[in-house]
DNA sequence: GATGAATGAGTATTCATTCAT
DNA sequence: CATGAATGAATACTCATTCAT
């Protein structure tokens, strides 16, 4: 597909150093100045790639709900196994890599963002109905392998990122480490109550890889 | 010796305004010298009252935790019988009125807020965990009242809370109505169902007002 | 002369606070504000004794410059003796406990004031005036008790003044110990250079306390 | 690539205009807003140019001292004289030129910035430093052409400095032009009874130009 | 593609001061 | 004597953006 423009290239370093600098000082207070500070490059620069500060905090959405889809992110050696890519992306969901992957602050920050801009509320109702589609399919695929027999995938996979958002809105304020993964444990397993399992699953097949 | 003291009126009022200019342009936009205009008031008062705009911003999160704990304003009539408070609390939960309550940008955008700042952060734990200790205390007068038979109710109050911020982070963007009422209903059931009703109760009582 | 009323405990307790806030913070950064922050006051009652912030610059002028005269300050035991009275002085004036009685930056800050304001000038010319019509005195002392035999008295005072003036003009730039010393030691000797004395003196005599 | 820089002219003319308004005002009066003003430009320029205020007191500082360097600018024709150069160097110190070059307020309040920043301070004691230093070579240059026998002339170059910091220092308080004359003169005297003339010099040799 | 000049509106905050109580 | 309300002007600085080169 021929190599990346410099277009593309410096569009996303700017974009990551906008979301760096949101991390460390709260979207609020990032700005095209100070993002070209850390880059060490001229504010114009930045306005010259993204024509306004709005297109920017765009970018910076897009680059931050793409993150998202890499839950469905499986070994390539189990992805042919329905069940077990289930449970594994269930895994994933509740693992600390996958909320690591969020600054909290900058998360919250965009999607209140979300209800006074609507190309951003568009982007996010689609990121998260993007989501429940590919978790319904994974389910639908579990129920026609027999390893499954979920009557509403629809409903069952809306209840589990339901419980999934509703999770770690409170756990983002748990500093306890035990009181943490306690929780986690018993929120996955609520998760995994939506799904009727034909048989036991060899439970966080997940690790296996 | 000294003036009459309008510190608590005054302060109200300011924060009120400044709630008001959040929710309109958004909390990163709303500026001490855009809510002294509101009041007509100079800039420097609002200084007065607040020392700076981080207590400000302290008063306008105590000012929305606050209506937080209106979930559990029930008529006098019925606060006495455990069963109708707590279904009159969940009703009150899911209520179109209560979901109104907040403004969803400025909420999401203080809680963005907690994760760069301690003393928000304690102030949100403090609520979210004080939400929980009164829907327990109410489980379990339930619980003694013969009502319910809730073998742990700190994990069910816990679990129906979880639903509920998972269930308006997704909701805040569904624009549909049918498709609103349709999935508050199922979150509501969902809720419910975490509560072992000992007898089918009189659904809906809070709708008897 | 009954017991000093409370306005001029309080005016001096404010100037103090003024003094140090300066000191610590510049003269030009020094507020009433600050100064009243320090002592736990409101400003309005700087207000209510100095009426306006001039006239506790004012206060705090008077305030420094009656520090000056304590050069004249010898023992009781000397006062006398003019010869031993005059060395004393010399002493003190090159002493560190003289350099440390004064704040260079604010000494230089108020200075900086006389030339932009006709109240504060004259208080300066007053009191240069009035340190060297001291020495003057002393001097003509000291010929007519034929311990000296200096020609134009005012000259020399004049003359040990402008010494010494410049001499601290250069010396509060000097940081190294050993440099400042020496220094210091070869400007004194030079300021006794203006006085012609009968024999030598029993010199530093100032020390015998 | 990239606009022609004006930053150097900008940079003068912004300080010209600060110095300008600190020697109607007070450095302590002195503002971005109001040097903007001056110059009918933005205060963002200024901010553009100098990054913050202090830069620009800096820059003030440097443009201040810059001057006191011009003591030893001398007529080309005499420049090959040290005898002549060294007088005329201090005819120019003792000139009134010389004095008005200075605004007092000004230099003292500058000067009494240097106790709070030690950039500041490090740049005043390069230029007292330099300034005894200049005077030092051109006492050499005259004992090497056998005109002077100063026996030390670093010690000659201080004492002459102290003299003339002291010496200003009242003389700024001083209104009366004839003791103003008369006092200058003694001073300056003094200045040259640091210098051990060989024959006696054709003094004021300055004057004629 | 990149830089620097320039603008103009905006920010939070500080200040001295006045006045009512 | 002392406090707190209130003002209005001022401050340094930041910001996004435009434009010339």
């Amino acid at each position: 597909m021929g190599r990346k423009s410099l277009k593309d290239v410096r569009s996303k370093e700017i974009i990551e150093a906008f979301y760096k600098l949101a991390k460390k000082e709260g979207l609020e207070n990032a700005s095209l100045a100070k993002t070209a500070e850390i880059l060490d490059m001229n504010p114009s620069l930045i306005v010259h790639y993204f024509k306004t500060k709005e297109y920017l905090v765009y970018g910076l959405i897009e680059y931050i709900l793409d993150k998202y889809l890499l839950i469905f992110d499986v070994p390539k050696t189990i992805v042919d196994d329905p069940e077990r890519t289930l449970l594994r992306v269930i895994d994933n969901i509740f693992s600390d890599k996958w909320n690591k992957l969020f600054d909290d602050s900058v998360s919250y920050s965009c999607y209140a963002l979300a209800f006074r801009d609507g190309v951003i509320k568009e982007k996010y109702k689609n990121l998260l109905d993007s989501l429940r589609q590919r978790l319904i399919d994974l389910i639908v695929q579990c129920n026609n392998a027999g390893k499954l027999a979920v009557k509403d995938p629809v409903i069952a996979a809306d209840m589990i990122f339901i419980l999934v958002d509703g999770a770690y809105y409170y756990l983002s304020l748990v500093t306890d480490k035990q009181e943490y993964k306690q929780k986690i444990a018993r929120y996955k397993q609520q998760a995994l109550g939506h799904l009727q399992f034909v048989s036991v699953p060899s439970l966080h097949s997940g690790k296996m890889k």
